[in-house]
DNA sequence: CGCAATAGTTACCGACCGGTCACACCTATG
DNA sequence: CATAGGTGTGACCGGTCGGTAACTATTGCG
């Protein structure tokens, strides 16, 4: 039960004397709150987790996470534009990995979602809150939608700049492979369709004409 | 508030000797339960209704709730099975439509499948329950984990008949692409991937060499 | 009829939830 | 040194949660 409690308060002060520079600054606390909310979300689930204990595990506190966030909701909000940041950076990663080639990024992206399906098991962040917030006109709704379009529209250039015919329905079809390979891995596991995602999705590339 | 509450009590005892026979008795409490605690799952979740109101909404009461399920997981456990047992009659009717062409019988999958996709925009109950149920343990696992196996094995099984070369790989494609259909569908809505499913899965299976 | 099983009612419990308050604390800057 | 702003602390609030107890009402069946 305590156990969880383990070193929280007077840090600074202790450490800054006797430890000399122990440098690497932790985070303020706005940014230790998101990043720990981040986890804990997925660890339990957004409704399966209290402010409490997340201000906690931030080590920090519930009056400090309300100074900075209006609400739990706000919260889920930032966390949720937090993932979405972190996204935006692998598309430019699998640009420069395989500059002007877009068929090569093509078959990159299909790699490193791959990795992506064994490395993070508990699936999509923004999906997994679009099936848990049940409420009409919560604001995180707004937050999925627009990453969610944004990474499918991503997509769809890419493969319209690979210069696959019918570039929208091949990326319609990858987006749904990719959604449905995270939530079968989920729900069946490793052994399930997930196991097959990254010939799945070469196999429908090479249908469309890919293989050039 | 009290909207709701609309008709509950001595409702057997003046109801049949005012209206005589209002037959189509209403069913026992216990599959009142099940039946409205799968509705209510869906539309608050299942972390987002309480054994209370659920009870309430049965017209029944938390008491008799508690005597026919040990707690609100195994409640839960029996709406899950409810609704695979609602499924397997699906697969059936599939049979019954199309004797022994296991190749139409694909088709008809796909099409009845586009279908609840927008009957059922809320995607499936069991997978939503995978996610949202993060406890390690939790019984629903199990009950979702031999669904979506069975579910599966009943494709693969289709696939093979319908003499599709790979025929494995292309259940796996297909299943994937249904599961991504149905949480693109509930997080960016009608216009996102899940809006040419058909084409996608009919793309695929002839892709496979299922044209002939 | 009389009995047993099922169902309804009310109240209650302890735990936890999101959110707020008042107040002490620390640290950087002037 | 003094001041101000961000931070920590603990108590508190009303509400809801899952689950239980004790008692009454109703029903079906011998």
């Amino acid at each position: 039960m305590s156990i969880t409690t383990v070193q929280k308060n007077s840090k600074r002060s202790a450490d800054a004397k006797s430890e000399g520079d122990c440098r690497e600054a932790r985070p303020a606390p706005r940014d230790r709150i998101v990043s720990t909310a981040c986890d804990l979300f997925r660890q339990h689930g957004i409704r399966g987790i209290g402010v409490d204990a997340i201000a906690e595990a931030a080590e920090t506190n519930k009056m400090t996470l309300y100074r900075h966030f209006g609400s739990k909701d706000d919260l889920v909000c930032e966390t949720l534009k937090f993932t979405s940041q972190k996204a935006a950076a692998f598309w430019d990663a699998l640009e420069t990995a395989h500059p002007g080639d877009a068929m090569a990024q093509l078959h990159g992206w299909v790699k490193a979602r791959a990795q992506c399906l064994t490395d993070e098991p508990y699936g999509c962040d923004l999906a997994n809150a679009a099936v848990e917030l049940k409420e009409q006109g919560h604001p995180a709704h707004a937050v999925i939608e627009n990453f969610k379009t944004a990474q499918h529209q991503r997509l769809v250039l890419l493969c319209g700049q690979a210069g696959v015919p019918q570039s929208e329905l091949l990326a319609d079809t990858l987006s749904m492979l990719l959604e449905g390979a995270r939530v079968s891995r989920l729900a069946i596991g490793t052994d399930g369709p997930s196991a097959h995602f990254v010939r799945a999705c070469e196999a429908t590339i090479a249908s469309f004409g890919g293989a050039r």
